[in-house]
DNA sequence: ATTCAATGTAACGCAAACTTACCATCATTA
DNA sequence: TAATGATGGTAAGTTTGCGTTACATTGAAT
């Protein structure tokens, strides 16, 4: 990432949640890692957009639902 | 990126030209350096989920209106 | 209370994203 | 012709995304 970029707030969890799904559940249909679920839930990184647009779809949201800028 | 994921197809260059930015305009409104807007066109690679939200931001689009799952 | 599913955490490593900087090409224009 | 602006190539270096493995904690529920 650049410099001076900002972390993202995200909605993952809550979204997640709402839609009735475990961390492996998401990390199934999205084919990721659980890790990599749990590490975007709590802040340690922002996906990528190829993941981001993956865990959108599977949730059936928009990136920008998932993840807004500061 | 993880290894199974595809290459996404991007939009960007058409989009850009639609809104009328130079690749330098473009990446002072996104914050980043020509060269990374002008890789993206190119595909030599996908941005991380910061940039495109700031590119879609700039370009008044969704993430999902410039990046494609394959 | 124990069990079991769900979640959190950490160390290590590789691949990808991103930067800076310099150079080439092509089109336009002074 | 020279100069300027937009784009594309290359390359070295740093940071971050993400996987793997393995273990700890929490919470629910029977």
């Amino acid at each position: 990432m650049g410099k001076n970029h900002k972390k993202l707030l995200n909605n993952l969890e809550e979204l997640r949640r709402s839609a009735n799904l475990t961390q492996q559940e998401l990390s199934e249909s999205a084919e990721v890692s659980r890790k990599s679920i749990n590490a975007i839930e709590n802040g340690i990184y922002v996906p990528s957009t190829v993941l981001a647009l993956k865990i959108a779809k599977t949730l059936g949201c928009k990136v920008e639902d998932l993840f807004k800028l500061p």
